[in-house]
RNA sequence: GCUGCCAUCGUCUAGCGGUUCAGGACAUCGCCCUCUCAAGGCGGAGAUCACGGGUUCAAAUCCCGUUGGCAGCGCCA
């Protein structure tokens, strides 16, 4: 049993990003493979923009992306409870820690206004210097900090930065990264409403959740010595970092909207299986000694490692995720496919599409078309026709296949035969069926491929689908009759 | 602007000083299979390892610089 505990820590102000899942899934998986414990903990200190029910959402991505935490939202009666920093802050958590810095001088109120603040970072700026708060309420004394709060101005609380030295993080990914303290301003730990700066919210939660190891993404790496600060500050253990590459999209920028969808939701809606979406994010950034590319979760558990993950970022490539979900979907049983696909349209609130389908028929169905489906969302489209009554005929299947100045003599011959033939057929099985088409094409001296796709048309409307014989078995000889019946009539009926 | 990070086929990556005129996967192209569409099998094309200097008997691999990309620089997280 190992004391290893990780986190990830989402902030409730939209849907679960696929960045976020990328940084949920390497935690989870570090957690999983070291035996240790994952705790997810909502930090919902932007009161702006947090809301509950994006709190909600992400926790339900969780769950469908089967990312199950050991500690979270939920477990009240654990010790390190709440797990949200805005209940936290009610009992006063963090309060308590700022107020210890204020006492030991490594922490001081400043009565700046945002404004002014402002004025400064511009200055600064100007000045090619890195945009910094010049800490001019440092020295405030007791009698000018009595002023200030006479006049009402409302105090942050900013941490006392060294002005020299460095502060070198031992990251496990990117190994010694060094940072000149000189170039880091006095930040606000405890901002005037009374809510806990992120990056102070942060520290202490990982504290005093007993954190060990901090795997996020390298937009935080220059976070990093501001929070060792803090730890060194109230004298506790700095745990473990490491900062994974980020995703990026097509043209190398941040993955965003306009690179395609960007919400875990929108995968789902789309017909993405979970694992699918889990195996090709842990290949964004991570690897195996020898590429392996596809992982049941069971490997990934097993063979996760925070070493092997790489430095450099990584393009989100939609193409090679489509070609996974492909996979996936092949690799499940029919039964599961059918499973999956009915759990989807109930996602979608699109029960009603199967009402009137025969449960039997679209499974044998599903059978025929398994190789073909690459999202969920594809297959109503691929097994459609099996449900139908009144066949959709393609236009151009019709005019290519029965219709052609070419074909149609030998299109009408083969159906209206074909009605009469099948009509004796005794024994309708794929094997039997095909024997009798290619007999009528050797009787008729027709091209097997003729009288194939005749009766494909003739009974599906269109040119492609699964083997003609299988569709036919899983037709039926009535509706298979019933069909070629319904072309004659339509295209050939004089 | 300042600071940091990064740099191998279009994309994800293997590679951690010699066994590599760089291996795998996706995408792409061709062939095979075949009643269609897929799936599958086989094969092709695709990387002067960003560039320039070192170190070394030997560098994609180590060091320095240049260029480019990204990130951070909030009372956002």
């Amino acid at each position: 049993m190992s004391d290893i505990r990780v986190r990830f820590a989402p902030s409730p102000t939209g849907d679960l990003h696929i960045g976020g899942v990328r940084t949920a899934l390497f935690n989870w998986l570090f957690a999983k493979n070291k035996g240790g414990k994952f705790i997810l903990r909502i930090e919902d200190t932007d009161k702006t923009r947090s809301t509950e029910e994006s709190a909600k959402v992400i926790l339900d991505a969780m769950k469908w992306l089967e990312l199950g935490w050991d500690e979270g939202p939920g477990n009240e009666n654990l010790k390190y409870a709440p797990y949200c920093q805005m209940e936290r802050k009610e009992r006063g958590i963090y309060r308590k820690y700022a107020d210890e810095l204020v006492a030991k001088e490594l922490a001081y109120p400043c009565y700046c206004t945002p404004e002014e603040v402002d004025v400064m970072r511009k200055k600064a700026q100007a000045d090619k210097l890195p945009p910094k708060y010049d800490g001019r309420c440092r020295h405030l004394t007791p009698g000018q900090r009595k002023q200030k709060e006479i006049e009402r101005r409302k105090a942050v609380i900013r941490f006392k930065m060294s002005r020299s030295g460095t502060t070198v993080l031992n990251d496990i990914i990117r190994g010694g990264v060094e940072f000149d303290n000189s170039l880091l301003d006095d930040f606000v730990i405890m901002k005037a409403s009374g809510v806990p700066a992120y990056n102070f919210a942060c520290v202490v939660d990982d504290y005093l959740m007993e954190i060990t190891h901090v795997l996020r993404g390298d937009d935080h790496i220059s976070n990093t010595p501001r929070q060792m600060h803090i730890y060194n500050a109230l004298g506790w253990k700095v745990p473990e970092f490491a900062h994974m590459s980020m995703i990026l999209g097509a043209d190398g920028a941040r993955l965003s909207k306009r690179h395609g969808h960007t919400s875990v939701l929108e995968y789902r809606k789309e017909g993405y299986l979970r694992e699918a979406l889990i195996n090709y994010l842990a290949l964004l950034g991570w690897s195996t000694e020898d590429s392996q590319q596809i992982f049941t979760t069971e490997e990934l558990k097993q063979k996760f490692s925070v070493e092997r993950c790489g430095i450099s970022p990584s393009i989100f490539d939609p193409a090679k995720l489509l070609w996974l979900n492909g996979e996936k979907i092949r690799s499940k049983t029919p039964q599961q496919v059918y499973e999956l696909f009915i759990d989807w349209l109930k996602y979608m609130g699109n029960e009603k599409l199967t009402e009137t389908w025969d449960v039997e028929l679209l499974k044998k169905a599903l059978i025929l078309e398994h190789d073909k489906i690459k999202l969920l969302k594809d297959i109503p489209s691929l097994v459609d026709f099996f449900f139908t009554k009144n066949v959709d005929y393609k236009e151009e299947a019709v005019k290519k296949t029965l219709l052609s100045e070419k074909s149609k003599d030998i299109a009408k011959l083969v159906l209206t035969e074909s009605v009469a033939r099948l009509s004796n057929q005794r024994n309708f099985s794929a094997v039997s069926l095909e024997q009798y088409a290619r007999d009528l094409a050797a009787e008729k001296n027709i091209k097997t491929g003729q009288v194939f796709h005749s009766i494909r048309v003739a009974i599906s409307g269109r040119m492609q689908g699964p083997g003609l014989f299988q569709m036919m078995e899983v037709m039926g000889k009535e509706d298979v009759i019933r069909r070629i019946n319904v072309a004659i009539n339509k295209f050939f009926q004089k």
